[in-house]
DNA sequence: ATAAAAATCACCCTTAAGTATGAATGAGGA
DNA sequence: TCCTCATTCATACTTAAGGGTGATTTTTAT
């Protein structure tokens, strides 16, 4: 019981004890610089350990306990939207050349540049051109943006 | 092995020495207030409130909060479509944290590595170290292999 | 309590990706 | 024919990603 009591307030008790010793620190600092009165010293220790315990008190009385919310994802089915494929009329209005289109396909493989110049028997430097006329044209900046907004638009499988 | 020590009881070392501080910061104000004389009162309420403030901040500190959880059903939309779902069961056998999953999503998304650490509040460096176990585990290279894989087996959205 | 796993962050280094600019070639339309 | 555009490639630069190692802290499980 008082056991438990000790090791669940460990923390509690060390700094408990470690005020002791500051205090008996500052008595023997008072010895030093011999500035004296002995009642205001342990008054004030005194006002210092019952306005912490206040504090303690208060705090534990007056904390909300931190609420974790767990969001469970109900799924739901539901048909597949915006019909068969709105991919021509998307497709269109981007006006990615072949070579674009070839590039942004291997880009969503996960190929690297160097990989998709292989494939293609291209120079890198060709597939970056090709990469930067298409993010350009996508407007994005990056292949993994490029790669979710094509997918979005159903124009690559 | 003192050192050990020190680690262990960081916190208590730190709250001891900021108390010592404080009980410092007092001295001093004693001997000014004593000079000025007759200010007693306020020197003991200026101490009432810091160490209250330290206990509460001690209290908040030390308690562990309590954790309620509140269960919400959240409906989303889904497509129909993806066949038999072999969602779990890979993703089960791919081991990743919640961590892991939460970046390989943003990846999928298109966002950097810096926009992912920014939405998480985290480090950039610690999205690095994340995506690097998930691509170690889900055996890929590159975060458009990542992606791209977690598509085909419908860990991700 | 203690071990194990997850999560966080740092430092350093290498490689890939992205940017800017320029230029040559060839096919097809005006 | 002349012009446009797609395609190809280069050089040089900046930034992001990938990779290895180690440390601390928090959480979880035994």
């Amino acid at each position: 019981m008082v056991l438990k009591f000790i090791t669940r307030n460990k923390q509690t008790i060390l700094y408990g004890i470690s005020l002791a010793l500051l205090l008996f620190l500052l008595k023997w600092l008072e010895l030093r610089f011999i500035i004296i009165d002995h009642a205001f010293e342990i008054y004030i220790g005194f006002i210092a350990l019952i306005f912490t315990g206040l504090g303690i008190w208060l705090a534990l009385k007056l904390s909300r306990p931190r609420i974790e919310t767990v969001v469970i994802e109900k799924e739901v089915m539901v048909e597949k939207s915006a019909g068969p494929v709105p991919d021509l009329n998307e497709l269109e209005k981007l006006n990615l050349s072949k070579r674009e289109l070839e590039v942004l396909q291997l880009m969503a493989d996960g190929l690297s540049n160097q990989e998709i110049a292989d494939r293609l028997f291209l120079s890198l430097n060709t597939i970056k051109t090709h990469s930067l006329r298409l993010f350009s044209k996508m407007d994005v900046e990056r292949r993994t943006q490029a790669v979710d907004k094509a997918k979005k638009l159903n124009i690559i499988r």
